[in-house]
DNA sequence: TTAGCAAACTAACAATTGTTAGTTAAGAAT
DNA sequence: ATTCTTAACTAACAATTGTTAGTTTGCTAA
């Protein structure tokens, strides 16, 4: 009847602390105490500090890149395809809010698996960038400039974690429709 | 003939140490190797690490404030006066990119200043929700979620200092333009 | 020439950092 | 009854942290 390993419970608490201070001021006594327990005692679980920090950036870094491969796979239009994609982040972000604020704030802490990080990041964006472009193309989208645009979203998206933990559960499946309104549509009657 | 002090030199090399790594992980040591000089002798300028910090973030939020009174005072229509906030956002970031790394990542880290700068960011955050409201009780904008509105203006105006450094100053103009028309009016054709 | 000042230096501090080693206690499996 | 496993502990480490004290150097104004 195991809920949780003491180890994931180690990285959902550092994950909250991370999201606070930031990686590099919080402390392995910090964590400790959050725990209940002395800063050594944390070394039966995880290796290290470092560690902790991937577990979250990549699991995360994964999982959407895994999600992105379904989306631009499909036959939806652009259209649908960018709301898919707000709706991804909003899903990722309110199950993990406090995590993505470590992906956002201190992938660039990561040492041994920085570049593959910056490899996911780097695909991703990509996969995004030519969805719009192909919106253009299709003349689905306004003749604007892609890499604006591609700014535009994913500037909101990637701060969702600021926002999403102050919404209730029913307020999200609304939340997701206004905002993909918002920025797909502008705010302009 | 003085350009600049041997402490606003500082601040402004701290400022983009801070921008890469944040504040807690740069030291007074990489501070001072970066100057040229050992830590100890950085003491002579300043006089903690904490006021090179405050003073990077609260001049930035000082000049958001000082110009929000001048917009949100006019005689503009509520569209004029976002965009008149997104130029804003774009020139401050444009003279600053790293310092508003800071604003946005580190300012939980100021100490003594912490309640000033929130009560700053505070009046800010409700000065441009107001105009938000405004515009939609005006009609001048759809009749949406104001909250939504704002996040996702906000959240895009925030991540600026990401994207502008890789600017030339020839584009800032265009790229001004460009970003009003894809917030205000969307990327829906 | 001398006094003052700006700005660097060396040396050191007390506290904190991530981490390791070795030990102990309690429960599960043999 | 014994061994294994899990998960805690104490004690300590070497390195690094922000900061202070006291000193030296070179320029400028008197």
């Amino acid at each position: 009847m195991k809920v949780s390993t003491r180890k994931e419970q180690i990285i959902e608490i550092s994950t909250i602390l991370f999201k606070e201070k930031g990686y590099s001021a919080v402390t392995m006594r910090d964590i400790a105490k959050a725990m209940g327990i002395k800063a050594a005692s944390l070394y039966n679980h995880i290796s290290s500090k470092q560690e902790i920090l991937s577990s979250i950036i990549i699991s995360l870094a994964e999982q959407f890149t895994e999600q992105m491969n379904i989306i631009k796979n499909s036959n939806d239009s652009c259209i649908d395809k960018l709301k898919r994609i707000v709706s991804l982040h909003v899903d990722i972000t309110s199950n993990n809010p406090f995590g993505m604020a470590s992906l956002n704030n201190d992938w660039m802490h990561l040492e041994s698996e920085l570049e593959y990080y910056l490899m996911l990041r780097r695909n991703y964006e990509n996969d995004f960038r030519r969805i719009i472009e192909q919106g253009i193309n299709n003349k689905e989208l306004i003749n604007g400039n892609s890499e604006v645009m591609l700014f535009s979203m994913l500037s909101t998206l990637r701060s969702l974690y600021i926002w999403l933990p102050k919404k209730e559960d029913l307020e999200i499946e609304k939340f997701i429709n206004e905002l993909s309104l918002v920025l797909i549509n502008g705010i302009n009657k």
